[in-house]
DNA sequence: GGGTCGCGCTTCC
DNA sequence: TTCCAGGAAGCGCGACCC
């Protein structure tokens, strides 16, 4: 994606179009005689006046001012200040010099117009034929003879459609890319078994050794596996060959499509191709990023990154710069990185804008849902939920929440989400997304897998619908709030502060349970904690009580009732909840009410229970944090300055 | 002062 | 007619906790 408009070009009155910086007019491959110019005029034309424009202005707005500080702090720069940053940038120059390694070679695979490629193959008719892969609101990827009109990925299905009136649209069916390809895949394992997939369509392979086992040059392995992948598939793709995965990416698209490029594994061969080679097709350095370099440093290819190499020391943080200085020497990953595991886990629809709370609502409900099975799909759970927004501005905002347990079902997701709703009520959505990170290591679930619960299910002889059973693995991960039924609140109560018992024990008394003893291990080993099972396995069906048994007016309400002192604080922990947050406090009531139940239970047959202390200042931590964030949110138009994000720390250097 | 968290921003396909 | 995606990852900062 390259971003070849030019900034502060032209006279914006007469011909605004040419001020507009979209990427649609990048140079892409397939798209070398487009009509730039008449591109960039009805991308324009399309676009003025939306939201999505103003929005786009905005950020432009922003990127500007960003552009602006960085100039303001280079404007501040010493003499002795820049000969200082000339000799550690050096210095750092000499270090990253130090560890290039040219002894591996890499193969870059792209397949050619994937999607639309796939499509073709199933429907030949296409062939010859303007396609998008997509629909009219955006399209995934576009045949070659469509991108001769300007139409490309990322780009919406109605302005394509203008570009390109005779335009065909094919609907995405991942069911086949994925088909597909997996046949690469194949044929990429039999030349690299630990090859590196980036997507369904590109990979990553350390030709190396398969170069030395068959005596072949990387020139002969890339022709040989392009035919291989042809004859498996049908399909085309586009090698590069480089001594680092950097270089062979950028190396890959030169000779786009069906095509391919060898980087000789030389230094001088490197700094060749290198030093004329714009920024902008290295990957990590996108619009942004180009953008700064260009207007505040002049810097247009790689080589230049070195020539003002003093700057970059002094304005970007370490990694920043450590990042830039290696791409003007042609350096990059070279060894084959560990599988890295998944990180996080999201789901996000955009709908029409509404600000129907009811809908929007619903639609969290479907996220919730999605997400949850996702996460099971995996056997994931999760304790920081993020959820985005995208107002009808188009304006992003994120809002997280870090749980003290685990969480992976669909009310439990629901339950934090529409807190982390409620917040930023009223609003006019057009997007919302659910994301789960920070996953437990060892607390995967098994759909399949007894579990404690089912234990205790057994015991008392009864059965449980699907949705007991999410509640039931919530339990699992010690999160009670938010049922008011069918929950056996002492095993509730028992495993809420999952988070916070010491999980290094190593005893087998939960073998004492006999037949069930298969679960209890199950459960140990997936969550290693053996206080909790102790703890459940002293008799726990005598001490079931429900939240259904409990009568209003009971000795239990009595005693020390909740009141929300001046209707915000609670008069027994003091957590403060607004009024408005009617759930959350009934709620909260039930745990003061569970809590005192347990007292009772303790003081009657003596069993000892975790102290449960530190789950109400989680709670309490995160709800005045809650409140101190949403203080300086955005949506209340304080953003945290752009030219914060680059700006260096002082531990720099 | 170091570690962690929340969150905005950027990038990629 | 239709009117700008979705999923994942990484970075950097301020705020906050210990």
């Amino acid at each position: 994606m390259e971003n070849n408009e030019k900034s502060n070009s032209g006279n914006d009155s007469e011909q605004p179009w040419q001020s507009y910086h979209t990427v649609y007019t990048n140079a892409k491959a397939g798209m070398e005689g487009v009509d730039k110019e008449k591109v960039q005029r009805i991308v324009y034309e399309m676009s003025k006046g939306s939201k999505y424009f103003e929005n786009e202005e905005k950020k432009e707005a922003y990127m500007k001012q960003k552009i602006e500080s960085i100039r303001a702090q280079q404007a501040k720069l010493t003499d002795s200040d820049i000969s200082h940053y000339q000799k550690i940038a050096d210095r750092k120059i000499v270090e990253l010099e130090a560890t290039r390694d040219l002894s591996r070679t890499w193969l870059h695979v792209d397949m050619d117009a994937f999607y639309a490629a796939v499509e073709t193959l199933a429907s030949p008719s296409l062939k010859g034929k303007p396609m998008a892969v997509g629909g009219m609101s955006m399209i995934s990827t576009a045949n070659y003879e469509a991108r001769k009109f300007g139409v490309r990925a990322a780009m919406p299905g109605f302005i394509a459609r203008k570009l390109c009136p005779e335009l065909i649209f094919v609907p995405v069916d991942f069911k086949k890319y994925t088909y597909y390809s997996g046949l690469t895949r194949k044929v990429f394992q039999e030349y690299d078994p630990n090859f590196m997939a980036a997507s369904l369509d590109e990979a990553y392979l350390d030709i190396t050794n398969f170069c030395s086992e068959k005596g072949m040059t990387a020139e002969e392995v890339a022709e040989e596996l392009r035919e291989s992948v042809n004859k498996e598939t049908g399909l085309t793709c586009s090698a590069g060959v480089g001594p680092n995965r950097l270089l062979a990416k950028v190396c890959s698209d030169i000779n786009k499509p069906n095509g391919q490029f060898v980087l000789p594994n030389e230094r001088m061969a490197v700094m060749t191709f290198i030093s004329s080679l714009p920024i902008r097709k290295i990957g990590g350095i996108g619009k942004v990023t180009e953008n700064i370099l260009k207007d505040v440093f002049g810097i247009a290819t790689c080589e230049e990154m070195l020539q003002k190499s003093s700057l970059i020391c002094a304005l970007f943080s370490r990694s920043s710069a450590d990042f830039f200085l290696s791409v003007g020497l042609g350096l990059g990953g070279t060894d084959t990185p560990q599988v890295t595991k998944r990180k996080s886990m999201s789901n996000e629809r955009t709908f029409s804008s509404t600000k129907d709370e009811a809908l929007l609502h619903q639609k969290l409900v479907d996220l919730a849902e999605n997400l949850s099975a996702d996460m099971k799909k995996e056997g994931l759970c999760g304790k920081t939920l993020t959820l985005k927004l995208k107002t009808s501005c188009f304006e992003v905002r994120t809002r997280a929440v870090t749980l003290p347990n685990y969480i992976c079902s669909s009310k439990d997701i629901l339950k934090h989400a529409t807190k982390l709703l409620k917040a930023e009520l009223p609003v006019s959505l057009r997007l919302m997304g659910l994301r789960m990170s920070h996953f437990s290591e060892g607390i995967a679930i098994d759909p399949k897998q007894k579990t404690l619960s089912n234990f205790i299910v057994t015991e008392e002889g009864s059965e449980r619908g699907p949705e007991d059973q999410e509640l039931l693995e919530s339990n699992i991960n010690g999160d009670t709030h938010g049922r008011r039924e069918s929950i056996d609140l002492v095993d509730a109560y028992q495993m809420q502060d999952l988070d916070h018992i010491d999980y290094r024990h190593d005893h087998n008394d939960a073998e004492a349970v006999g037949s069930s003893d298969l679960q209890i291990d199950d459960l140990k080993d997936n969550v290693d904690n053996h206080d909790m099972i102790e703890e459940s396995s002293l008799g726990l069906e005598a001490r079931v009580i429900r939240f259904n048994d409990y009568e209003p007016g009971s000795s239990l309400n009595v005693r020390e009732p909740v009141v929300w002192l001046n209707d915000y604080q609670c008069s027994v922990c003091g957590i403060e909840l607004p009024p408005s947050f009617v759930e959350e406090r009934q709620e909260h009531f039930d745990f003061h009410l569970a809590e005192r139940l347990q007292e009772e239970e303790s003081s009657n047959n003596a069993s000892i229970l975790k102290p449960r202390q530190r789950v109400i200042q989680n709670d309490q931590m995160n709800q005045s944090r809650q409140r101190k964030k949403q203080k300086a949110s955005p949506s209340q138009g304080k953003h945290i300055p752009i030219d914060m994000f680059f700006a260096k720390t002082n531990q720099n250097f």
